[in-house]
DNA sequence: CGAATACTTGAAATTATTCAAGGGCCGTGG
DNA sequence: CCACGGCCCTTGAATAATTTCAAGTATTCG
């Protein structure tokens, strides 16, 4: 059973802060979008169209180099928002969308969220909230590219998609995709992988699924130390 | 003469849409710090003492590897801030902070701030806008360090210094530093520079300054194309 | 002026990429 | 139900870009 507008919105991690008829007035102005997958949703330096709230789907954000190299900066899965910063600050997109399975997203086009912005003191705290958390997990992406080497990129990424407590993690993307997002080849990846897994620190279940077996070494393999065996 | 705590935060970008009663408080809650050249102002990790409003001087915003590697993530002048987003966000800094010149800053103590921005709209909307821009910005630099190589990043980097109108840029930092932000070795910077010298992209006046000459080429260069000769 | 630090340059080493080819999974259609 | 074609992933070998190492020169600060 597809989400309902007014449930995309509500379940929409940025908003949980808001009161019911803050909400209101978002579900008001919402626009209903569906997309098919592999569909592109908006394309580098097109005007934006608002502020994105994805209910079903996934949408991968990515870049794409003249030389034609892409970059995916951001996957995005249920109760995530994007295009949040253009559409607040009124710039052209900054990278292209492409919904990777069918998608429903709720769009909140640019200029009326804009006005909702300036009329809402309680929205406009909890989007800066929400917007320093997204930078924060942002740097940390540009630090760990800049500062890691590909395993203890991949170790990192394991750990920090795994949660705190769980040791099972679900790619949520095609392996090359997760590799242009770790700014890796796919066939890097590929051997990063089966470096850990030959060393015992995951398990490659089927193609989506790892099992992480050795957290401890994981972590000391994130922090630049790869056992030498 | 050095800038009073009210004019730092006066010139201050980010402040620069407020109305005067606003900048009162902003005033009254401000303490004066100062530094030392190479005087590090907070370290990674340590709680955020609050938002930076930059005065005199700059400010060097890096992050250390467990390898040692370091990463200059931003040089800051006058007129900037930093630190604004573990303030809002309410999170240990991300990254530490070290004054590369003698440096005035006023500091705006995280709890006051974040209530002043509890209570003032105007206040948070401007934060919100300035961190969007900040968020663009950094977006930039991502793609520039994965999607272009090292003669394309330095030739964009130039560009950008620049400005739309001038041809001459006055580097902000030593090159080694301006070298790690870019996700380079001095080594590769010098080499790189070079390469721009000898193809008459660019003039290397003295250390600081440099000349562009060719603006045309040297964007192309930027774009991926560097002219075999 | 002298010491410390920054910058430049060349040669060697290394990491990750590119190129090339084979294997595996999945959905479609017979 | 099985065969076919397409795409994704894996693997190996060769390549290339950048780093590292080492040494010398220039600059800056006290």
């Amino acid at each position: 059973m597809p989400a309902s507008t007014r449930q995309i919105i509500e379940r929409c991690r940025m908003f949980s802060r808001l009161a019911p008829d803050q909400l209101d007035r978002l579900v008001g102005m919402a626009q209903r979008r569906e997309f098919e997958r592999r569909r592109l949703i908006f394309r580098q330096d097109a005007p934006c169209p608002g502020l994105f709230v994805l209910g079903d789907g996934r949408v991968r954000i990515y870049n794409l180099a003249p030389s034609g190299k892409e970059h995916v900066l951001r996957l995005v899965g249920p109760g995530g928002t994007f295009a949040e910063v253009a559409a607040i600050g009124g710039f052209a997109c900054p990278a292209s969308a492409e919904a990777m399975q069918p998608t429903t997203c709720a769009l909140l086009p640019a200029d009326p969220f804009k006005q909702a912005l300036t009329d809402d003191h309680e929205l406009c705290l909890g989007l800066l909230v929400g917007m320093a958390m997204w930078v924060r997990h942002f740097v940390v992406l540009l630090e760990d590219i800049v500062l890691r080497d590909a395993i203890s990129r991949v170790a990192h990424y394991l750990l920090d998609t795994a949660g705190d407590q769980a040791d099972e993690v679900v790619l949520p993307a095609m392996k090359r995709h997760l590799a242009s997002h770790l700014n890796l080849t796919s066939e890097t990846l590929s051997r990063t992988l089966r470096r850990l897994d030959e060393t015992g620190l995951i398990e490659q279940a089927d193609g989506r699924h790892i099992h992480i077996t050795d957290i401890e070494s994981l972590r000391q393999v994130a922090d630049g130390m790869f056992p030498e065996i």
